[in-house]
DNA sequence: TCGTGATTACGAAAAACTTCGTATATAATC
DNA sequence: GATTATATACGAAGTTTTTCGTAATCACGA
């Protein structure tokens, strides 16, 4: 039973630890670089931002050469959790049902995303009984 | 097919379009004494919110004897599907999947929830035939 | 009418988040 | 070893969001 207190990202650093998830452990050049393609933003931009998220204890840092290699600490399947846990509570009051419904409605899910879901929800209702 | 700038609640924001969603059309001190039971807040700063928000265009206020009466302008359903575009979005570069994945995984959903959640995979996959 | 309690109006401070300029360091190349 | 290119360190300013104090307003009962 887990019970550390964990941090949740601001929008900010949420973009970052997508492309360290994405990529692997990448220097700020290489994170900059990937953020560029969707956002114009500053190096030291990028830079300080990770700087924060190393003493927030996000992400640690390895020095590789003369550029530091960054990477995040935590599993991405529980960062993921616990992002949809706050999201879930903040938007629907905690349902998961709610937030699948209104997850279906907004996007058009294709047939194989479905084709995942049925397949998810197969195994959780096997496990129910 | 709709072509609105939709604008993107802030937190403080959620917390009181969800208490207006779940009330209805409420007073300051309404919404105020509902919020109270979570989190402790000053009279004076979810009026100001409230107001706020009546500036933006995500309330609207009908005066009613002494105290104004504020509700959502937009339809719930569709504020709570733009919330989950944006967040799935950030969070999961859009996949539904994967949201959908780490939802079920963040909370034991109930058998309920689950054969709800199924119910709305039929219909949609129906739709796809 | 006066006072009282409840409400709204307004302004501004506080806090959280984001951005970037400038200084400094380091290493490779000439 | 000087120059240049590339990095990091640091501080601070800018922006957005949240909070609340104080003043003005209004309705009602004494």
């Amino acid at each position: 039973m887990r019970e550390e207190l964990r941090h949740k990202p601001t929008n900010s650093e949420l973009r970052i630890l997508r492309v360290l998830w994405d990529r692997g452990p990448s220097t700020v050049r290489e994170v900059h670089e990937e953020l560029g393609k969707a956002r114009e933003t500053g190096y030291t931009t990028v830079l300080k931002l990770m700087q924060i998220m190393v003493e927030k204890g996000v992400l640690e840092r390895v020095e590789s050469g003369r550029a530091h290699v960054y990477r995040p600490i935590g599993a991405e399947a529980e960062a993921k959790r616990d992002l949809v846990t706050d999201f879930m509570s903040r938007a629907f009051g905690g349902s998961a049902a709610e937030l699948v419904l209104h997850a279906l409605a907004s996007k058009r899910a294709t047939p194989e995303e479905l084709a995942k879901i049925r397949v998810m929800l197969d195994k959780l209702e096997g496990s129910h009984e």
